[in-house]
DNA sequence: CTGTTAGCGCCTTCAT
DNA sequence: ATGAAGGCGCTAACAG
């Protein structure tokens, strides 16, 4: 009872002290909130800076009081990946509830940009942050910027708007992510020659296009020996997609590989083996599902690049948190890393 | 100023009040304390379940008071993946002091088994939590014990020893790594038939030899006109790995893959280019360091397996804390991906 | 074995 | 423009 020389830590009222104001005055400041005069301001901000003063956020959440609320707008319909992050965010449940927090599903027609700015306008207001699956539209984009405008926190998740004014966006670089897809496919199609095919949702999906951009680049700097045809765009319809590839490879029988930059997967391996192709086309796509799971066993598949739900579900809250909190966002909380599985590393 | 239909969490005393007993009773069975009649218990931990109450964190965290400390203990000596952890470590302190929490290094000689233990069982009774990156061996199993036993949290980081009482493992999967290695070699190296090396730091190492197991696991089911030649052990020392290497590559000329386990990535590059085989063989290996990536950039290296150290330093003080706290581990929480670099998608 | 009580550090009215 | 005071939900003495 003698060795008080660890020094606790800091608290506002030692601030308060130090700078010769009273902590309510201390707490304006920390918050730029307004009625302080500027010399006060300044004295105080030198104070917390001078003893880098860091206020105990455990203490700040409990005082708050109120429970802070997100939503997730996701698209409707049964996509696996969307599943997952849902079926995640169940599991952080216990995890949210203790920290006073509420998730929210909000589902809604995304690739319809006119529904999905509709519903995000509907969330002004109710909410202290949202997680949106956006397409990159003007009309979304503008839903946005006034839900940015209204102080609601925004985060985009796997498919980015960049033009927002969106606070972060949470999912992978879906340019490296082509690129890998590219190198894969250069490198395990061997020496041979040939054409490569890709089928994608729609080039109008921001992701989509970033990796058939990514994946280009590699394929004309890298391999000359291979030539890429033309985009098929099967709408992530697994029908569409069989029929488009179909006809591609009847027309070209030097298809060597095939990029699956969406969904639709197995039409595109029904096309694939219809057509009594799939020992000698290089086949890398991108979700990991039960199906992928199965043609890469099965060999018709050679790898899948994939994004981890249960991650970027998790990331999506931390950030929002931190961004409801006014911290800063660490640099390794929401970085998403691109995952390459083969046969042989399956999950 | 009416709809207080809201349901506002609850709390404490919500739980006393309806189990008919105090606050400091429900505190008692909510942390397993002892004094408490068993039927009383029951009734409390009936209640809890009841109205699936979920203490707020903040507020515990608040009224304990005393800050949380960990330790990490590294290995000494200039290992670029451990320097990045404590970057990253300096990175988060503001995260941390705002949590109330410290994190101290201690660095030691984690190769020698007695010196690792003597350093284990200083820390004990001065840390709330331990990170470790340990070798697997009696002396230290038996340290990291005496550490669990007198309560401290412990976390092995980077390489496991799953026979000690740890209460968890920080790390990527060794086995799928030395796996999805074992995949790429063989696809890349195509149809040829041939030999392949491996060089190792020791398979003392319980992370190498666990890449190693899985890689030949991959090798020999997968591609029987591979032949793995024995292990070569390095120390992850470039001279000693060069050395060894070009011995090897003298002896043998059909040498088409190589996998590099550990460090020493140097030495075994100049053994490649010294021979000349640098254009015949598919190299792959793991860290991905300035040097990777210029052998990447030049071709001479064609895929690295990479662990993030930023991921890794963050997941174990998640970890560490929510054990502290006495919190479920979530699933996601720890899992660390394996990422693979190639030319074309060099981060 | 059980209950009472005084804070933890910050936020938020409400006064001045 | 600034200060005083109450309370958020929980923990930890201390009383009984």
């Amino acid at each position: 009872m003698a060795d008080e020389t660890v020094s606790a830590a800091l608290t506002l009222k030692d601030i308060a002290r130090e700078a010769g104001v009273s902590l309510a005055t201390v707490d304006r400041v920390l918050h730029n909130r307004p009625g302080v005069r500027p010399e006060t301001v300044r004295r105080v901000q030198e104070t917390i800076a001078r003893n880098s003063f860091q206020p105990h956020v455990a203490a700040a959440e409990l005082a708050r009081g109120r429970a802070r609320r997100f939503a997730f707008v996701m698209p409707s319909g049964p996509n696996p990946f969307m599943q997952q992050i849902e079926a995640y965010l169940g599991e952080m449940s216990a995890w949210l509830s203790a920290r006073r927090l509420s998730v929210e599903m909000v589902t809604t027609d995304v690739f319809d940009p006119s529904v999905l700015a509709a519903s995000l306008e509907t969330l002004s207001g109710d909410y202290d942050g949202v997680a949106v699956v956006a397409l990159d539209h003007p009309g979304v984009r503008a839903a946005i910027n006034d839900l940015v405008e209204a102080g609601t926190k925004v985060v985009t998740l796997v498919s980015d708007v960049p033009s927002s004014r969106r606070h972060h966006y949470v999912g992978i670089d879906n340019i490296a992510a082509g690129r890998t897809a590219g190198a894969l496919v250069g490198r395990l199609v061997g020496q041979k020659a040939g054409k490569v095919a890709i089928v994608a949702g729609s080039q109008g999906l921001r992701d989509h296009a970033e990796r058939i951009f990514g994946f280009n680049q590699v394929m004309a700097s890298e391999f000359p020996d291979l030539s890429v045809l033309p985009v098929l765009e099967g709408r992530d319809e697994d029908a569409r997609s069989e029929q488009l590839l179909a006809r591609l490879l009847g027309t070209h029988t030097d298809i060597v590989g095939l990029y699956n930059v969406g969904a639709g997967t197995q039409g595109v391996a029904s096309a694939l083996s219809g057509a009594g192709r799939e020992k000698h086309v290089v086949f890398v796509g991108h979700d990991v599902t039960a199906l992928t799971r199965r043609l890469l066993l099965q060999g018709l598949m050679d790898a899948a690049i994939s994004q981890n739900p249960g991650h970027e579900a998790r990331a999506a809250v931390r950030v929002l948190l931190a961004l409801a909190r006014g911290e800063p966002i660490l640099s390794e909380q929401d970085k998403i890393r691109i995952d390459i599985v083969m046969r042989d590393n399956l999950p």
